[in-house]
DNA sequence: CAGTGAGCGAGCTTCCGCTTGACTT
């Protein structure tokens, strides 16, 4: 055993570390917390000065007796967890599970180096208290406001099949992604003609020019053509100013996940896990972080990789400064740990991800790119109005060499070309003048990515939660994250081309949504309940204003329970007052109107499905005629019209192997259903439309597709069959999924080797939950 | 999984922020 123990966060770390420190030190890492408050019960004592009560967490206890069994038998311990809030507090939690004394020495470094480490055990210091105080703060505040909220949610909105849940980071999520969705739905488009032109200029040269503003009528842009016809256009001036183009800071978290969900459609959660490997095999620096911050030995290896690669004059060191306000910067950016390294992984998606984060880092840390912009300006001789063109060179690529960046706007950044050769005075031959009707466009639907980009400059989350956040308000039902189709429609152009006028209508998609966040009805509901009851903590300034008086206590300005109690005191009344309210079914329901046929009430609601429309009462004597909403339909802005539609379904659409077709809507979405077995919609299937073709085609796909898995069936029990799922080959038992054992030829196994692997299995229950047994087992209790 | 949805009401759910595997079909 070597004399000294040294405790950081992560095993990768650890291990890195370990080789710098030699063998007097062995290093280990805590995984994280080891303690916290506990799960199922607030575990704050609101009447004794909010003390709370931790316990070792359920997954930490075989950590924590290592580490103490290590401890014990070492002759120093270093507690050198991560050099912010939470590090600080991760190494107090440690210092009591562990039994440690309060002289413990605690060391912090920001970048993992040689030098960095002997700078560190050289000038140990003690636990920071009034730091780890604004770390429980922090956490109690969480607690408070997640667990009292939460209840509110379960008496007096019980909606959606799964529980509700709020707190200071979701329910903003969630309330950015609605509030979006209302204003794009009260977005009004507006048309306006857009007006370009093209010049031949011979041997195949083009230039294109366009009018700086558009017309806001078709007469307008009609007028400004028919001024056109037989003028001449001259160019009247060219002016050329310099400009350039500066990288990118290398990535954080929150950057990493936006530029991969847009360069490489990664999800937020996927860019997580690809990188986790990454970090682990030692290839990048950690991959949660908030800095841009680069250490002087990364700053010199990229010196040394670009001068190498391409020349010194492409080398230009730069230092961040991180943006948000609210960074903790105990780590590094995320960057390769080895920039000589080109090819870190065998795995496309490892070194897709890596080549980016390699890409970004050494552009950080080259040139800025030198450009000369032209414009031309074109004189029209029967008007004073100008046509522009616009031209870009690139004078010495600098950064551009290996990277850039891209952008969240759609389409909007075409690159600008090279203007072909042009003097003053030069007239041009027009080849067509065209006004072309365009749209005013709503704000963007946020993507996972572009949420995240939204929460972190606010203020909200940190990078270990941004991808967990983004998931929780879609498994809440909260949010959901869709393809939509677009939808029709027309726009005119008029053209002017051999001194004609022409008018054109074309027709173009417009509005189609791929991978972006929608609110749920159950959504909506959720957050106008906590918008009116709990307005200042869903405020977007709530974070903010609470980080202050955290920095406070950390500055051990003010004791923590003294903010605590400030703010429990009017937040807890409000949740009383909550409690006190009538449940508002107006909340999860709405009237639309009467059914013309019988005269009985039409209202929209939502369930424990999901949101449906109703037609009549319970009460009456007739039962009421129910049906789903459709996707992308929600209860707050769902017509009448629509509604009354939703009642052509169940629908029969013809027959197959005589057999009907029948399309419906279920709890997961639109189904046909056929001789007993039902297939899933795809989501471009309208099941208000879809025709008996394709419905075949759809039940045909889906046999298909499970005949390539089936390895082998059994005429003994058409429920068993061995199959081929996603990691291997499978047996498939009626509802259990069996393992096969190592060694085992699938397709060799027969009917009887089944039924024997199966006797030691349990059927699993079809739902978790079995109703009929908590009953029983409270009457036990008494 | 897929012919629910109200209300009755037992007993359940839940937060944010640090970390990795275990597990899946």
């Amino acid at each position: 055993m070597s004399k000294n123990l040294v405790i950081v966060e992560s095993p990768a770390k650890a291990k890195t570390i370990e080789n710098y420190l030699g063998a007097d030190f062995t290093v280990k890492s805590s995984f994280g917390h080891v303690r916290d408050l506990p799960e199922h019960d607030m575990g704050v004592d609101v009447e004794n000065n909010f003390m709370p009560i931790y316990e070792i967490s359920a997954d930490k206890v075989k950590v924590v007796n290592e580490l103490r069994k290590l401890a014990k038998e070492a002759e120093e311990v270093w507690l050198a967890t991560d050099d912010d809030r939470e590090g600080e507090a991760i190494s107090w939690h440690l210092k009591e599970a562990l039994g440690l004394p309060d002289n413990t020495k605690r060391i912090v470094f920001r970048e993992i180096t040689k030098t960095a480490l002997k700078n560190a055990i050289g000038k140990p210091r003690l636990i920071d208290i009034d730091l780890v105080n604004a770390q429980q703060a922090r956490r109690i505040l969480d607690r408070l406001v997640g667990y009292e909220l939460s209840p509110v949610l379960w008496k007096k909105i019980r909606i959606g099949k799964s529980s509700l849940s709020a707190g200071r980071v979701q329910s903003v999520a969630v309330r950015i992604i609605v509030e979006r969705e209302r204003e794009i739905d009260a977005f009004q488009s507006k048309s306006s003609f857009k007006v370009t032109a093209r010049f031949d200029l011979g041997q195949g040269k083009v230039l294109n020019a366009e009018l700086p503003k558009n017309f806001e009528t078709e007469a307008d842009a009609l007028a400004f053509l028919e001024r056109c016809l037989g003028a001449t256009f001259t160019i009247k001036n060219l002016e050329t100013k310099p400009a350039k183009k500066t990288p990118a800071p290398p990535f954080t978290t929150s950057t990493l996940q936006q530029e991969a969900s847009r360069k490489l459609s990664f999800s937020v959660s996927q860019t997580m896990t690809v990188a986790q490997k990454l970090y682990e095999a030692g290839k990048i620096s950690y991959m949660r972080t908030d800095s841009t911050n680069l250490s002087e030995e990364a700053m010199g290896k990229a010196k040394e990789q670009i001068s190498k690669e391409y020349g010194t004059h492409y080398h230009h060191q730069r230092v961040f400064k991180t943006k948000s306000e609210s960074a903790q910067e105990a780590h590094e950016a995320i960057r390769p740990t080895d920039f000589s390294t080109q090819v870190a992984s065998k795995d496309r998606n490892e070194q897709r991800l890596y080549e980016l984060i390699w890409k970004r880092a050494i552009a950080s840390q080259m040139a800025d790119a030198q450009l000369e912009r032209t414009t031309a300006t074109v004189g029209i001789s029967s008007t004073r109005e100008e046509l522009i063109a616009q031209g870009e060179v690139i004078k010495f690529d600098g950064f551009l060499k290996v990277y850039l960046e891209s952008s969240d706007e759609e389409g909007d950044e075409e690159q600008k070309g090279m203007l072909p050769p042009l003097n003053i005075g030069q007239v041009l031959a027009l080849s067509d003048l065209k006004a072309t009707e365009r749209f005013t466009r709503h704000a963007p639907r946020y993507t996972e990515a572009s949420l995240v980009k939204k929460l972190e400059e606010m203020g909200i989350g940190r990078p270990s939660t941004y991808a967990p956040t983004i998931s929780t308000i879609q498994k809440r039902g909260y949010v959901v994250k869709e393809d939509r189709e677009g939808q029709q429609r027309t726009f005119k152009e008029l053209t002017l081309q051999d001194n004609q006028i022409k008018s054109k209508v074309s027709s173009e998609n417009y509005g189609s949504e791929k991978s972006k966040l929608f609110p749920t009805s159950t959504g909506m509901i959720v957050n106008d309940f906590l918008v009116s009851n709990f307005q200042d903590i869903i405020d977007y300034s709530f974070t903010a204003s609470v980080e202050k008086d955290f920095d406070n206590i950390a500055d051990g300005k003010i004791p923590w329970q003294t903010m605590i109690e400030r703010f429990y005191k009017g937040f807890h009344g409000k949740v009383a007052e909550a409690q006190e309210q009538k449940i508002d079914r107006s909340l999860t329901s709405r009237d639309l109107g009467e059914d013309p046929v019988t005269g009985k009430k039409v209202s929209v609601r939502v369930g424990k499905y999901g949101p449906y429309v109703q037609i009549g009462d319970v009460e009456d004597e007739e039962k009421p005629k129910f049906a789903s909403l459709l996707k992308g339909q929600l209860m707050e802005t769902i017509t009448f019209e629509e509604a009354m539609e939703l009642f052509k379904l169940p629908r029969e659409v013809g027959f197959f192997e005589d057999q009907a077709l029948v399309v419906n809507i279920g709890k997961y979405g639109p189904y046909v259903k056929h001789d007993g077995k039902f297939y899933s919609l795809a989501t471009t299937d309208d099941p208000m439309a879809v025709t008996e073709e394709r419905l075949i085609d759809i039940i045909q796909e889906k046999r298909q597709a499970d005949s390539s898995r089936t390895i082998r069936e059994y005429d003994e029990n058409p429920n068993a069959k061995v199959l081929n799922g996603k990691y291997g080959p499978y047996i498939s038992f009626g509802k259990r999924n069996i393992k096969i054992p190592k060694g085992t030829e699938p397709a060799s196994l027969t009917y009887e080797d089944i039924l024997k692997l199966a006797e030691g299995t349990e059927e699993k229950p079809a739902k978790a939950k079995a109703p009929a047994r908590k009953p029983a087992a409270k009457k036990t209790k008494k």
